[in-house]
DNA sequence: CAACTCACCTTGTATATACAAGATAATTAT
DNA sequence: ATAATTATCTTGTATATACAAGGTGAGTTG
């Protein structure tokens, strides 16, 4: 068979809502009426159904039926990739330097981020990412010791610290916020930036099932590193 | 039926997963199997792998299995949620400043990100949205008259540009690229910053079916806004 | 020994059937 | 006329069954 039932019906309820025929909250055929139109079973129409619902284009209620997902509950995504991927897919090459790699004495804001005790020690690391030999992003990490002990015993050339983590304490969680900062002094010098311009900063904070892990700080000239997104109606 | 048996399978899925004792790329049961081990057909069995793959948590191939799948290739998201709903859920006071409501003749970028011929006519706004009378964010937005005849006819202090856009022609794709900038002199007025400070800068390209209809500049300082973004295994 | 075939596992597609449960409209009883 | 019931539509869950098609390994054949 070159084109499942199942796919031809999506196709088809998909053409409908491209071409505008179907605006949002209008009725789509219910999975009977799919069934006889297309001579399927209604397990058939209503696979092509549950899978465009949970794509987030329809939306279904019992005993109501099947309707265009308004507009506005599809969120807009932005992604944030691996650097290094990112760095390696433009085929530029990758390189990173270890500025700091040390246990610390918490101060309040980092043992709360991290939720820990005020003043327990923790591990933090600078690593800078560049690309093609020039600085992209500095990272800096603060990790909670009792979830990844042998932290600083890694070499963070051949292994991130993200992958490193995430092999260590299974993730499950992460939390980011992007905003624009003006970096201080010594921010400018680990980014090489002789004139002050505005930097991206993400904030990451990543959850385990046994507690925080880790809480990252990534900034990058706002001249050098965008975050990109897409959004698209599944085909 | 209080809980569904597809789902306690993909709870003990999950479960396996969360705990860290089916890692990376393990191996999980076959449907075969699971069927025999709880107890239900195959069918039901084969949903919560269905399910766990669409949402990306497994991949499974024909004749070899169903795996656990890679953490990289998880991306994590950030979500850019609409102004107005954003101010309204902080139980702020929401309003508007319609500064620019014009026809103008295309320069060449702006030609290009729409679509269309250079020096045509495209249509331009530029709006305020402020929390508690206080500017939060510029929109500047040029639109493909094609596709949005009346769009100079329009009160958006009661509908916004992206709300009456979606609802005309509808949104088949959105690309979004964030980035952190300096405002220029006259961001900074319409803004009201008196002391230069960075800002965040999401440009966002809309397309129908027809085409590209409008290309969004959207201007926050960053002191005052942030984007948010939330990455967790699905229960 | 190498190459081929075949059995057996896996996931993928499709159907027919059954009953549960939510929503609505028509009917019936009060 | 109003309230309660019923019929009928919808989606949701679950099973048994059938065949297709991809991948692996064991055994057979040359």
């Amino acid at each position: 068979m070159s084109v499942p039932k199942f796919a031809q019906i999506k196709e088809f309820i998909l053409e409908n809502i491209r071409s505008g025929a179907w605006q949002e909250n209008h009725r789509v055929p219910s999975e009977n009426e799919l069934s006889n139109q297309f001579k399927v079973s209604r397990m058939t129409a209503r696979r092509a159904l549950s899978e465009l619902t949970d794509a987030g284009i329809l939306t279904r209620s019992q005993g109501l039926g099947t309707f265009v997902a308004s507009f506005k509950s599809q969120s807009s995504l932005l992604e944030i990739k691996n650097i290094a991927d990112e760095v390696k897919a433009r085929s530029n090459h990758y390189s990173c330097t270890i500025l700091v790699m040390e246990s610390i004495s918490a101060i309040a804001p980092i043992a709360i981020a991290l939720g820990v005790e005020v003043d327990s020690h923790v591990y933090r690391s600078v690593i800078v990412h560049n690309e093609n030999e020039q600085p992209l992003q500095v990272e800096e990490r603060f990790v909670n010791p009792a979830l990844a002990k042998d932290y600083l015993q890694q070499d963070f050339h051949s292994l991130t610290p993200h992958e490193y983590l995430s092999q260590n304490a299974p993730l499950t969680e992460a939390r980011h916020t992007v905003e624009a900062i003006m970096p201080n002094q010594e921010m400018c010098e680990w980014l090489n930036l002789y004139n002050e311009e505005p930097c991206l900063q993400v904030i990451r904070r990543t959850w385990s099932s046994q507690g925080i892990v880790s809480f990252a700080r990534l900034v990058s000239p706002g001249s050098k590193y965008r975050l990109g997104g897409h959004l698209t109606f599944k085909k």
